[in-house]
DNA sequence: TCACAACCTGACCATACGGTCAACAAGTTT
DNA sequence: AAACTTGTTGACCGTATGGTCAGGTTGTGA
């Protein structure tokens, strides 16, 4: 829209045709699946012919490997927010927020992610086997602590955190579903709030803590 | 394997192949997604030419319909379990044990509702604006007057229905996480006891019931 | 300013896919 | 057993897809 001064540098236009496609093949691959989804689609929606496409990415699996990537590291940031509590309600609390949030700010990336996963993990099983299996045993013992120190319930520490990525995941991957049931409109901020406060509230009801 | 006295009627041929296709069908397209899976594959899967699947579905995507109203009749026949109760304790009990029970037999089948409504539900639009809607309406109520009864603490109906089915439906979607983080191993029966009895276990806490 | 490297893309290619069909086989009815 | 309906499938077809590449453009460092 505006003349800039300065023409954009090689590294600039890169990193920002990059993350045009990413976020078009996001998208894409969130509303197709893997299978569903074509170079073409992605690269009308990301505005670029397709052999541009292939010239940052060299193949549709590599770009979707890509998007995947992306998703494990915002999903392994709202794993942080569990680290910092002493005690279950802020803990858990705080983990049932952030992971509402990604729900809220990045439905397609986690479709994609539940896709993945639902196809048996063909890129990411390694992810799953190292990374996640780790951050899964420290949590369930660090819940397990909570128990032995009468800060909550005794309550299985693996069903429990399935629990808490089932529902909050669900706010995502079936949001279609959830809007259908609202009127057809998207959550209002309201209900989100709503949403959260009713998944704390259970939750934590949930494990022995009083509203 | 035995020689029948009586060969197969027209009939029992048509029903025994549909059968025998449909659950081809559902396998690979819980695996691949409605556009990984081919119809090849789904031939191969049933051990039929591509052909003769063209003889009893015209398309594939007639095919992945017949597919995935299948599974909802399931659905359907699980919602049931909520009906007979007077109480939360037994209605949500009830609903719980027997969608986890779906989960468990019928991993690929929830696999393919869970993207065909993924994927912005092209199939089954109108049974979520009907049917799901009118029978979500009816279980809010339900939950409300219970509430208002006092037989259950005041939660959100509506977020308290997306938990189950999200929940439950986990079991199934995930199973492949589920797997890996046990040690690659599918859940035994005793593990899927232990998984029940917690949902059961955290849900009816959360809503107030005592254990 | 010049040589080079990075960037860009229209045109093209091989393949795999959903679907068709002709020809035949097997039951069923009369 | 003849006439007819239903089942069966190998071979084929048009199309769409992922991917390639030659040839041109544009920024960059010497």
């Amino acid at each position: 829209m505006e003349d800039s001064a300065r023409p954009l540098t090689k590294k600039e236009i890169r990193r920002a045709r990059e993350r045009v496609i990413l976020e078009a093949a996001e998208k894409v691959f969130a509303e197709a699946g893997f299978g569903g989804a074509t170079m073409q689609l992605i690269a009308d929606m990301a505005g670029l012919p397709k052999a541009s496409l292939h010239y940052y990415f060299p193949t549709k699996e590599a770009l979707y490997r890509r998007v995947v990537q992306r998703i494990f590291d915002i999903w392994l940031e709202a794993a942080g927010s569990f680290d910092e509590a002493d005690g279950p309600a802020e803990g858990i609390g705080a983990y049932i927020d952030a992971k509402m949030e990604i729900s809220r700010r990045h439905r397609d990336g986690s479709k994609v992610w539940a896709a993945e996963v639902m196809h048996r993990a063909p890129v990411i099983q390694d992810y799953l086997e190292t990374t996640l299996a780790e951050w899964t045993e420290g949590r369930m013992s660090v819940i397990q602590r909570w128990i032995d120190e009468g800060k909550m319930a005794p309550v299985s520490p693996r069903h429990l955190l399935y629990m808490l990525w089932a529902t909050t995941q669900h706010y995502a991957d079936f949001s279609h579903q959830i809007e259908t049931l609202n009127g057809g409109e998207p959550l209002s901020d309201a209900q989100w709030d709503e949403a959260k406060a009713a998944v704390r509230q259970i939750v934590l009801r949930g494990i022995g803590l009083a509203p």
